[in-house]
DNA sequence: CTTACGGCCTGGGTGC
DNA sequence: TGCACCCAGGCCGTAA
């Protein structure tokens, strides 16, 4: 995305009948088309493509928001390419090509951001956990009263980090899932820090983690579940203590891990 | 204020 | 052929 978007202008929107994910269909119809890609950035789990406005200008800065959710997926190609089951948008550039979003579930999101509205959707967003240090690391994780799992997975806490990764970095870190922020050991943060850092940029390398069929920008599938030590493993051996992977539920999500390698914590009374 | 939890959205996969 | 069930991220309502 970041190597052929920027500079294409985008000519026309359509839209399908289900644009139920669309925040507000209409606004993109009415104010994409005239502008001009300047950049495309991550920001979290959003995809952030900064646009000026080629012909009228109000000065006004606007920006197109994506969310892939679970299985969104954007590929820039040619407009006569046959179309994929589940496409809502259709984005025409000015070299002829179509940026096409399609979404099989509808749990991504696209919509528009106006002047003082990319602080109001970004802005409570919190730390890139890959730009954090690790002092400001540990300030965070030690401040919250939460389950590290909650915690890990709270986008207003670190951005960007989703329930596989927080699994499989707690994995690395032997940190139980419902351990408490506040409880764990300077050793622990210092474990569960590098186990972040090293597995996001570990999937991000390898292009992340396709589940079923996902692909990215450039059709290409990601290979980081061939890396996955807990996730989906429930019953099988630990790939470091031979102990069976057990999955439980931990702050609503489904949660893989080794109860040999990740001790529990001690019981909490009952509230 | 913070945290916890249940439920809803969607549709492919799975198991009966 | 059918059908109940599971699950994912975000979000909302409710409760403590």
């Amino acid at each position: 995305m970041r190597l052929v978007l920027p500079g294409r202008s985008i000519v026309e929107v359509r839209l399908s009948a289900k644009t139920d994910f669309i925040d507000d269909p209409a606004s993109l119809e009415r104010e994409l088309p005239g502008t001009r890609v300047k950049s495309v950035e991550r920001y979290g789990k959003f995809l952030v493509l900064d646009l000026e406005r080629v012909a009228g200008s109000d000065g006004g800065k606007i920006a197109l928001l994506i969310h892939l959710g679970m299985t969104g997926q954007i590929v820039v190609g040619s407009a006569q390419a046959p179309i994929p089951a589940h496409t809502h948008a259709f984005l025409t550039l000015d070299d002829g090509r179509e940026l096409r979003y399609t979404d099989i579930r509808r749990f991504g999101r696209i919509r528009i951001l106006l002047d003082g509205e990319r602080e109001t959707v970004l802005g409570p967003l919190g730390a890139d956990p890959l730009e954090v240090c690790e002092e400001k690391f540990r300030e965070i994780i030690t401040s919250r009263g939460a389950r590290i799992k909650a915690l890990l997975m709270d986008q207003r806490v670190f951005r960007g980090i989703g329930n596989i990764y927080t699994d499989e970095s707690l994995f690395r870190a032997r940190i139980h899932p419902k351990r408490l922020g506040t409880k764990l050991s300077e050793a622990e943060v210092r474990r569960l820090f590098r186990a972040v850092q090293g597995v996001l940029n570990e999937a991000i390398r390898l292009k992340g983690s396709s589940v079923s069929d996902y692909v990215d920008a450039e059709g290409q599938r990601g290979e980081f579940q061939i890396k996955h030590r807990v996730y989906q493993r429930e019953g099988k051996k630990c790939f470091r203590c031979g102990g069976v992977i057990r999955r439980a539920i931990v702050a609503g999500r489904s949660s893989f891990f080794c109860p040999k390698c990740q001790a529990a914590p001690r019981a909490r009374r009952k509230s």
